[in-house]
RNA sequence: GGGCCCGUAGCCCAGCACGGAUAGGGCGUCAGCCUCCGAAGCUGAAGUGCGAAAGCUCAGAGACCGUGGGUUCGAAUCCCACCGGGCCCGCCA
């Protein structure tokens, strides 16, 4: 897009007239200065050449400037150069040739970043253990991951989604023991969705009559044990409740815009037996060794060079521990080992594309997964030690492969003591730790109903004459924007207090403002007599400063994706998407577009809102916030 | 005991990667703006001066950036120590 074209006439200006004012060997750095009326880009060279030569910033500032200004004379979209006297050169945009030129491409439907030739990543997200369904915490890490993929997929990237589903866990087994020895029923009551029935019923229950009746214990692993086994009644009826479990989060997950290309099953993950490959690998190279004394008798163990400490991987019954199933996935994921896995159709009803299956009985599909030159994972922050002992595995495997395998890590979603209070839990504090076991929890389910509900009544009040599913549809979207933009926006390493109160707001720096400010944009278009154009000689009656920031800023899409794809930090979308809705709506409310009775200025700001709008709703996109024309 | 993360207005958050020009938003508070392209929005913080008006000009709420040191011409940003909060260090996943 143009603003970093117009980056990159400054950074070589600068380069250029620090070499001509016989300045060597200072890197160009070009920044936004913290105030428009600086101009549009500075650079602080001059600050770090006068502390070299012990000359005063301000007149090393008119030096290079004299030369910037020569040089800017051949470029595009440089407009003037100053120097100031703290030591800064200043540069402004030619306002009209950069308004005119950036309009031009986004209309042509230019919105990408530069297309760098993509890597193929794997994104691992979701996660979710099949026994329940999701709550705001499982949301937090879906809008993350799915973010990131579209953020990649639009940077030029290959981009694998993969959801690993541990089938297999005691989580799962909790379930199968509460069908089986506690009489509950398998189906799920009337209008209640399965994963909900499960987790808010099942999983609870059974987690209480643990408490009571220690033995119940001995039947969890005997569950465990069979499920193992891969076949039999037990493993068989355990394949086809996750299954139900599982389709019933897919919906959710779906219907929060999130879409996988392929599901990693834990239990087969176990019966490929990569682990054992590996396994002998570590031997072999003494990486792993075997206890024959000390508390970890009879165990694996990797040794931790660091802390001296050692970690299990196998067990003293043979057994392999969390961890070890990990590893092998990891290798899978960048092609460090065989592909042991075929892939099959699982779902091809999904709303962005077939979701395929890995499977062990040879099937290939014709498609390929794994074997990605970069790994991410999105995995909650209290798994960051893990997380590390696989990077250094992976490393002992193939040297430097940890440098391709990343811990896209976050902080967990708690609840603020007003809404644990809302659900019944008195607490301490003043937030509290969700938890399954104990039911304390939001699902996405039931804020999203929370959301749709409130977000029907605004949507009524605006719309009187349009129909309920009309009205529907409009309330699903801003109950979804709104919970993905809440989720989104916050920094990955920051806790978030979710209050009830709070996420059913809908003004200010919300996806329902992301929302509103688009469906504004669309009206003027759909209202209006003239056509969007614009050519140089109209863009220069462009001229107040709530229209060039809105220029400047819808241009900036390709910037903003590309530190967040950099950083693995997609709230950089969040970031940028309300920075240009507030730049939208102070132009809105400070120039007439259809009003505005010179014809030309009008089609030129017409040209404007129809990029500015597109821009907007493909920043959305990024974040799998949905867009509507009319809410 | 070892390690990781967080601490910025009454509240919630940006900014920290790459040190630089008046530390940005949102909520809330208070005051305005719908006969004027959608008020899920915008403007302002009793205002001053110029002007017929659009507007311009000056002024202008809320922050010891957790605390104390250090590095530097310059620190919210880098380094060290401490305080407060959260998390991890399992033959659980």
């Amino acid at each position: 897009m143009k603003f970093r074209e117009f980056e990159g006439e400054v950074e070589e200006i600068v380069a250029e007239s620090c070499r001509a004012s016989g300045y060597k060997d200072f890197e160009a750095d070009v920044s936004l200065p913290p105030n428009d009326e600086y101009g549009d880009l500075a650079s602080a060279v001059p600050i770090r050449v006068a502390k070299r030569s012990g000359q005063k910033p301000g007149d090393v500032a008119v030096t290079i400037a004299s030369k910037a200004i020569e040089f800017a004379k051949k470029s595009k979209y440089v407009g003037s150069v100053s120097p100031h006297r703290g030591g800064y050169l200043n540069f402004s945009i030619n306002a009209p040739r950069f308004i005119a030129d950036s309009v031009s491409d986004i209309a042509s439907g230019d919105l990408g970043a530069e297309r760098k030739a993509g890597e193929k990543i794997a994104i691992e997200h979701t996660n979710v253990n099949p026994n329940k369904a999701l709550h705001i915490g499982h949301a937090r890490n879906l809008v993350l991951g799915d973010s990131l993929v579209r953020v990649m997929r639009y940077l030029g990237h290959k981009v694998q989604a993969l959801n690993y589903v541990d089938d297999s866990g005691a989580q799962v087994a909790d379930i199968i023991v509460g069908f089986r020895f506690l009489g509950l029923p398998d189906e799920a009551p009337e209008g209640v969705k399965y994963d909900v029935y499960c987790g808010d019923s099942v999983y609870a229950k059974v987690n209480q009559e643990y408490a009571k009746n220690p033995s119940l214990k001995e039947k969890q692993s005997f569950v465990l044990k069979e499920i193992e086994k891969g076949s039999g009644e037990y493993a068989d009826y355990t394949r086809a409740i996750v299954r139900r479990i599982l389709d019933s989060q897919l919906s959710t997950c779906w219907r929060l815009g999130a879409t996988y290309d392929l599901l990693n099953w834990e239990s087969q993950l176990v019966h490929s037996k990569m682990w054992e490959k590996i396994f002998e690998t570590l031997k072999k190279i003494g990486y792993v060794k075997y206890q024959d004394l000390g508390e970890n008798k009879g165990c694996w163990v990797i040794p931790d060079a660091e802390t001296g400490e050692e970690k299990v991987v196998v067990r003293s019954d043979g057994t392999v521990v969390y961890v070890a199933k990990d590893i092998p996935y990891a290798a899978w994921k960048l092609g460090l080992s065989n592909d042991p896995f075929g892939y099959e159709v699982y779902a091809d009803d999904q709303p962005g594309g077939v979701l395929y299956s890995t499977t062990l009985e040879g099937k290939k599909s014709g498609v390929h997964f794994g074997n990605a030159e970069l790994a991410i994972s999105v995995i909650d922050t209290r798994q960051s030690y893990l997380q590390r002992i696989v990077a250094k595995v992976l490393d002992k495997l193939h040297e430097g492969a940890s440098r391709r395998y990343m811990h896209r890590s976050y902080e967990v979603v708690s609840l603020s003591k007003k809404t644990a209070s809302a659900i019944g839990f008195e607490i301490e504090g003043e937030f509290a730790h969700m938890s399954g076991r104990k039911g304390l929890y939001v699902n996405v389910d039931t804020m999203l109903g929370k959301l749709k509900e409130k977000a029907k009544v605004e949507t009524r009040k605006r719309n009187l004459a349009e129909s309920d599913e009309w009205v529907d549809a409009v309330a699903e979207a801003v109950a979804v924007a709104a919970l993905r933009y809440e989720l989104l926006k916050q920094d990955p390493d920051k806790m978030i207090v979710f209050d009830m109160e709070e996420a059913l707001r809908f003004q200010g720096d919300t996806g329902p403002y992301l929302l509103y400010t688009y469906a504004r944009a669309r009206r003027i278009l759909d209202k209006t007599e003239g056509k969007p154009r614009v050519n140089l000689a109209s863009a220069a009656k462009l001229t107040t400063k709530k229209e060039i920031q809105l220029a400047k800023k819808m241009s900036m899409l390709d910037i903003s994706a590309s530190t967040a794809g950099e950083y693995l930090s997609p709230k950089e979308i969040a970031r940028f998407s309300h920075d240009l809705a507030v730049a939208f709506n102070e132009f809105y409310e400070g120039v007439p577009v259809n009003k505005e009775p010179d014809p030309e200025l009008r089609d030129a700001r017409l040209a404007l809102v129809d990029a500015s709008s597109r821009v907007l709703a493909e920043s959305m996109r990024l974040m799998g916030v949905p867009v509507k024309d009319r809410i």
